[in-house]
DNA sequence: TGACATATATAGATCATCTATACAGGAGGG
DNA sequence: CCCTCCTGTATAGATGATCTATATATGTCA
């Protein structure tokens, strides 16, 4: 099912931050990864993805390196920092927190009520 | 809780659907009710909602009329379509089947798994 | 040779939201 | 009396995250 792009706005780095928070990952291999595991659902764009990941390394929020693959092509990794790992902690009680508000919204309320 | 804007970005327009799917609103309501029912989570602010209404009533997925208060203030109240309500169910599954896949992925997953 | 996949990168467009501002009437305090 | 705040709708311009399009470079497969 395809979704509307606006909905994921504000919780791509949150899933890059989890991405990175299980492995060192370059951003292509996070395109596929965020692709084959949402089966389809987030297609995110290299467009989008590059920009996002020098933001998040000149915020200290992840470091890189580089790396020669098997076929001699360089390889950009990138690591989550300690503080990498805070910052995805707020994220993740943020989204918590705001998906719950969604659903008690949309799970409909008496007239009554507040 | 404050949570990050862009977050919200996507759901405001099926959260005003919800609201109309239950009776018509004005909307200076709509924003009251959202505060209060999200405990201060959405402060929709009107510079964003009155261009969202608009917009939403020249694609027919609202109708409004008006009508005076008690103070002989005019207010305008929307109307949710039928149209609107065909949009509204396909905006909460969209927003189920988000949920879900990211949930899914934060959910964690071992490597050797796709 | 030509298309396609891998891999990173930037420029400019789009779109939903924001802040700031405007107008207008009523309520309350200094 | 004036100032501020609350109700109520509205627009202009800014912001910020994403998009599309494009660029570069190499490897593979037909």
């Amino acid at each position: 099912m395809k979704i509307d792009k606006s909905l994921m706005t504000g919780s791509t780095m949150m899933l890059i931050l989890k991405l990175l928070s299980m492995e060192d990952m370059y951003g292509y291999q996070m395109i596929e990864q965020l692709e084959k595991r949402s089966e389809n659902v987030f297609t995110l764009k290299a467009g989008a993805l590059y920009p996002l990941l020098h933001k998040l390394e000149q915020q200290g929020i992840l470091t890189s390196y580089e790396e020669q693959s098997e076929n001699q092509k360089m390889r950009k990794y990138y690591h989550i920092t300690e503080e990498g790992r805070r910052i995805f902690d707020e994220k993740q009680k943020e989204w918590s927190t705001y998906t719950s508000v969604v659903n008690k919204i949309l799970g409909g309320f008496g007239f009554n009520e507040g």
